[in-house]
DNA sequence: GTTGAGCGTT
């Protein structure tokens, strides 16, 4: 058993698989990943893309395996592992890096997807026809509304509202009290605000 | 102080 050609060839990325790990904590670090992950096989690399300003994480991390079999097992593995308090989603990485890997055979970048088939795209649309083509005949959004008589609980069902008299007894002095206010208000407040009501 | 579907840097 010569082991001595275990010096593992250039890390082919085209041979590594990338296991994309979801649901992952906030506070979790590529750390923690490549402690749960190293069990499983090698690890060729985890990489957790974070804000450059924020350097928050933004919940989903890389792992690169060297072997496919061993990512898979990882991923049966770790998948669903709870960490954190979370429960980890693994799952093998669509696409590769953006950047990097100038060699032209690595994957085949023209089809990377079907656009038309996305499965990730919810059942609902986002926006489901903003306009209503349906009452058409009737459209009222906001007519003859030259007073909107919003406030008419006064002739609605208790017609009969009489109000406390011993309450009445703090009228005269709020009413008081209240002209006074304005008017000192109005000369020591705001010179400028001439605005007095308008008589009804 | 912190959301929770998803695809990423040296």
């Amino acid at each position: 058993m010569s082991r001595g050609g275990d010096r593992r060839p250039a890390p082919d990325i085209n041979g590594l698989t990338s296991l994309k790990i979801d649901n992952l904590s906030y506070q979790t670090t590529p750390n923690d990943l490549r402690r749960v992950f190293d069990r499983y096989g090698d690890i060729g690399d985890v990489h957790i893309p974070r804000d450059k300003y924020s350097r928050q994480s933004k919940g989903f991390g890389f792992v690169r395996f060297y072997e496919r079999r061993d990512a898979e097992h990882a991923l049966d593995r770790t998948d669903g592992k709870l960490i954190d308090g979370r429960e980890l989603r693994v799952t093998l990485a669509k696409y590769d890096r953006p950047t990097d890997e100038r060699g032209g055979r690595g994957r085949d970048r023209r089809r990377s997807r079907s656009p038309r088939r996305r499965s990730r795209s919810p059942r609902y649309s986002r926006s489901r026809s903003p306009r209503r083509s349906r009452s058409r005949t009737r459209s009222p959004p906001s007519r003859d509304r030259r007073e909107s008589p919003p406030a008419e609980r006064g002739g609605g069902r208790s017609r009969s509202r009489s109000p406390v008299r011993g309450d009445r007894s703090a009228s005269p002095i709020d009413r008081r009290q209240s002209k006074s206010r304005s008017a000192s208000r109005s000369a020591s407040r705001s010179p400028s605000r001439s605005h007095s009501n308008s008589p009804n």
